[in-house]
Formats: structure tokens, sequence, C-alpha cells
DNA sequence: TTACTTTTGAGACTCATTCTCATTAAAGGA
DNA sequence: TCCTTTAATGAGAATGAGTCTCAAAAGTAA
């Protein structure tokens, strides 16, 4: 816990941010799960936990953490975007049940091998990739 | 352009929904060109035009020909969904660029392929799948 | 043409997210 | 520790893509 508090005061310092109680409560509340959670998910669990953060103020943290690369942020195209913490996490993408909603994660470092021939062949430079597979898991098909 | 009347008429026909002058004012639109439209450009375009047809019936008509495979809906996480038509195009991936917009279209059996074997091996039945590169294109970077 | 049903248009509404602005609180110096 | 400066916060208004409502219009089948 010590650790995620370095964390996020070192990566407010190098932004030239301000350390604050709620900036740490967010981040804190993004740490306690590997659930993939959205903004309006995170603002609640905060309030019932008896805290006070605004929900414009949750808003506005997690765009900090995403920009310092402490969370990373899913667009899973439904109009709410989730959030998971980066904390001991390595690259991987999503395989999302459309019927109940489990989430699971995947890796595969061939195909990160041929985005990279893919964008070295249209010439881009790539920053990000989203890749995401949507279907029924084994408990809903 | 009598084959796209057709190709309305037909699928409206499957779902049993009527073919109407609206319908087809919005299915020209999206076939006129190949680009990435969203759904106020073609709202916008079609008035211009001088023709009218709702924003509402735009929208309606977008899911009606989405969801009869005319039409492929793109989420880009920005949102915005955007749309392109199916008229003789094979299944494809996008390319983004994150400066001007340019959206260029790739496709890799490879990666297909190495998606189905992820898809097994967490026992997912997979619906439909989203890969999107972002980057900056030769132009911008 | 009638009778029935679907579609349309206009604008109200939703909901996630962003913005505004007055108030509060870090941070760095004196 | 106390100031001063400047960033951060909270409450609620605003935004914007997309959806919904319902009366009016237009297909469709007989």
């Amino acid at each position: 816990m010590a650790k995620n508090v370095q964390l996020l005061k070192d990566g407010l310092k190098n932004e030239g941010l301000r350390y604050t109680s709620q900036r740490q409560i967010v981040w804190d509340e993004i740490c306690k799960t590997d659930d993939h959670l959205d903004a309006e998910d995170i603002y609640f669990k905060i309030k019932t936990s008896g805290q006070k953060v605004s929900r414009a103020t949750v808003y506005r943290t997690i765009d900090v953490l995403v920009k310092n690369n402490l969370v990373r942020k899913l667009e899973l195209g439904d109009g709410r975007n989730r959030y998971e913490n980066k904390l001991d996490s390595s690259h991987h993408d999503h395989i999302v049940c459309i019927q109940c909603g489990r989430i699971d994660e995947f890796m595969d470092e061939n195909i990160e091998k041929l985005q990279d021939e893919i964008a070295k062949k249209y010439q881009f430079k790539i920053v990000r990739h989203i890749h995401q597979l949507f279907g029924l898991c084994r408990d809903c098909r």
C-alpha cells in the first residue's frame, strides 16, 4: 500500500501536479480490485465506503492516472469506459462475453509482432492499439 | 445504383420491414463514399443535398442497415460511431491516425487464425472482434 | 378505397462525461 | 509558522451522441 502512495506521488510530481487526498482515494479504489470498473462504480464505491470525492474529481483523477500510465482505459464501445490498474500487469488485450459481461485477458506475442509488421507496411508509428474479442463465454454459449 | 436499390429491398423484406424513400436516401448516402462517416455526417450530407430525412430516421435506418449486414459500425472509442458500406469490401480492420484522422484498412489472415486459437483456449464462441491500431501516419509522424 | 400497421418527424429525454466558477487547500518561501 | 500564489475541488449546469414518444403520414393487403 505504501508502494501505491509513492507511485502516485511520483507520477504527480512528474507532471507538476499536486498530491491530494482525493487523488489518493481514487487511486486506492482502483488498486483494490482487478475488475474492470467504470467511473460511476469507482465514485459509488468511494461514497459507500464513507469517504467523499466528487464525481467531477473522480473523472479528473482518472484522467490524470491514465495519462501517467498508472491506469489503463478500456473502451468496449458500450458508452461507458472501464478502468484497470496497471500495478503488476503486463500488456494484454481483452476477450469479453456479450451475455454476462465477463472480461478475460489474453496476450499473444505473435499477434503483437504481426501488428508491428502491419504498422511498418502502412508506415504508421503506432502509439496504442485496441484488440477485443466479443462472444459467448463457456458459461453462456 | 439499381443494385443498391435491390440490396436494400431484399434486406428489408427479409426482416419484414417496409421499403421507404428515407431508407433508400440514407443507404444511398452511405454507398456514395468509402470514407468512414458518422451519423451526423450522413444526416448533414442528406440535408445539404436538399433532401430531408430526420435525424431520428437516420439513426434508425443505420441500425436497420447494420443489422442486415449492409453497413458496418466502427467504434473508435471517441464517442462517435462511424459507418462504412459493405458493398464490395471483404473483412478488414482499421489503422487510424490520431493526428489527421486518416483511416486505412488492413487484413491479416494470420492474426485471424491466432484469434480463433485464443477463442478456443478461453472457450469463447466469438461473434465479432475489434482490432484497431492507433498512431501517426506517414504524413503526420 | 378502406382498414390496418409501420414509419416518420420534431423535439423531449437519457446518460456518460466535461465544464464553470466560487471556494478550499497544497507548496514553497519569508 | 504564516503568507502568497496557484492548482484542485465540489456542486451543479452544460454538452453531445444517441434514443424515445406520440401524433401524423404513408406503405400494404384486401
